[in-house]
DNA sequence: CTGAAAGCGCTAACAC
DNA sequence: GTGTTAGCGCTTTCAG
């Protein structure tokens, strides 16, 4: 019961080993009978090629690493799943590495660590000039970072301050006492995502209003870090200081947006009525509700097709793109 | 800029390529003068061993995929933290394969896929004989299954009766009314987690209260799915049911242990007073309540060494281990 | 269209 | 303790 290799199958079909591999890679110089017979041996001895002397001999491993801080939230999901999607075209596989943990922040600082042994890296939501001591780990590996501009790889991000934007003009048009719960910046956690996301978008937030000539008070600005009793806190701090009803809030993440449902839910006040509240990326989308819908779909299907034509092209300038969101309305 | 080999360094240090693998692995047939000689050099020329040739030649790549249904939940990142620690003493790294969709589940039949490429599998809350249409997929690749059952492959389950019955234990010694919020099966999801796990603990659970005579009413057994506003009724159900206080629940998952503290909360009931709340990996662990607590980190620990173990002697026969929670009683 | 042959980078058995 | 050598399984020229 020894290893079948590309030999037996070409000494059993009458033909040399490199017929075979040509059979197994739809190589057009070859005769379809040739070909049909070749497959037909290969069921029959059920070989599977070595992949691991196939990658050693063409340098190529056809498994791409993504790397996040940590997956399980709907926008990651929805992430990989686009990438999932455009590396099937390209016959490639997806393997994804939650940054979960010291240890491994520590580990994959070594150029030889496993994420570094594909053909190509996505950053997602890590800035690679906080995650590296030493930007020099990524030898050359083709990269592109994901949610996170960078100066030295290829990058997808999202329009925030259009995010906040879109929100703000949501909300001028049910002109009422507006609000906005927004994140509160802590003493950063090494490598973790940057903050800066939120802030961009309440930057774009404040600065419709301020250009419509109805800038939004300090105090209508409440801020709060992701530590959840204080999230809780927070919303109610942000309902008690309404005048009256209806009045509106602009929630900067999920997060905040879900604190202030049940808080409203607890008030007993309704939604779309009482009170407007547009969030970022809402899941499940109650109805009553705006939410600023980010494109976690194009957003990976775009980095994915970069990262293939640089795997492809490695000394193509490096590139940016911007992906815009959409207001997604919650019918009321 | 050509590709650094063995060779390279071999010839800069004056040995043979065989010398300076020895080098490389620690070999103890090596002088540590030749072996401290050869590491300078490469350190000098920037040589990082090609892992391609190397798993080509050895057969090893010294990597493991642990696959799972989708990560991001406290238990599994406790679990894979572990899982990770002993994989650093081995000299080996993890690749994370969340089960997000059904392309994947589809893709990964095929025994060429990413996940089947490296010297172990791990195997999550998903049991191989509903992943797989033909167990043929792992070709003998050494594997181990965790919180499932297996009878063709190695494997560490959680003893959930013992957690029910701990759970009961618990209550028993505090009288009371006692309820159970446990888990309504629904049509199964080809290849999620096996819903056996839920329905373990609460036999446990009941079972011990049959034993001592005081057997739990089937009205107090409240049965519900993963639908969150569902699992808010059933909550809401519980609480309503209750002649008095104090009373006593059971919640086999920390979903639904979340959903009565939260109800537990609105009614301005006192825990560990009004309510004597026990739950499953309750995290964080309010006080006032007990929590039957998982030994993720003894489960990764153990599967991991047993996975060493089978890629070291794949004739092994197959072991069965079983990790018994314990109970943790919050302070009130 | 197919065959022949070289060799990718590394390791391990054997020789000395 | 180190050198010599063969070869892992596959792809890819180059010849015919």
């Amino acid at each position: 019961m020894a290893k079948i290799t590309i030999k037996d199958v070409a000494r059993r079909a009458g033909v040399q080993p490199s017929t075979v591999s040509r059979a197994i890679h739809n190589h057009p110089d070859i005769k379809p009978a040739t070909r049909a017979r070749i497959l037909q041996t290969i069921e029959e001895l059920g070989f599977i090629p070595d992949r691991a002397a196939q990658s050693f001999r063409t340098g190529k491993n056809h498994s791409v690493s993504v790397m996040l801080p940590s997956p399980g939230n709907d926008f990651y999901i929805r992430l990989i799943n686009a990438i999932d999607e455009v590396l099937e075209q390209h016959d490639y596989d997806a393997a994804v590495f939650p940054m979960l943990s010291q240890r491994r922040l520590a580990r994959y600082q070594n150029p030889q660590a496993l994420p570094y042994q594909t053909d190509g890296l996505m950053l997602v939501s890590l800035d690679p000039e906080q995650l590296y001591d030493d930007l020099h780990t990524l030898q050359g590996l083709p990269t592109v970072v994901l949610e996170v501009h960078s100066r030295h790889f290829d990058s997808v991000t999202l329009n925030n301050p259009l995010g906040g934007k879109l929100a703000a003009q949501h909300l001028q048009e049910r002109p009422a006492e507006t609000f906005v719960m927004c994140y509160a910046p802590e003493p950063q956690a090494a490598g973790v995502p940057s903050s800066g996301v939120f802030e961009e978008r309440l930057q774009g937030f404040l600065q419709f209003f301020e250009k419509v000539g109805t800038p939004v008070p300090l105090d209508h600005q409440v801020r709060v870090n992701f530590d959840w009793p204080k999230v809780q806190e927070a919303a109610r701090t942000v309902l008690s200081r309404r005048q009256a009803e209806p009045f509106n809030v602009f929630a900067v993440c999920d997060l905040f947006a879900h604190a202030l449902l049940e808080e409203i839910r607890e008030q007993g006040l309704t939604l779309g009525e009482d009170v407007r509240l547009v969030g970022y990326d809402l899941e499940p989308h109650p109805s009553g509700t705006a939410s600023v819908h980010q494109a976690a779909e194009e957003m990976g299907r775009r980095a994915t097709e970069m990262l293939m034509e640089r795997i492809l092209q490695p000394d193509l300038p490096i590139r940016h793109v911007q992906v815009d969101p959409v207001l997604k309305v919650g019918r009321s």
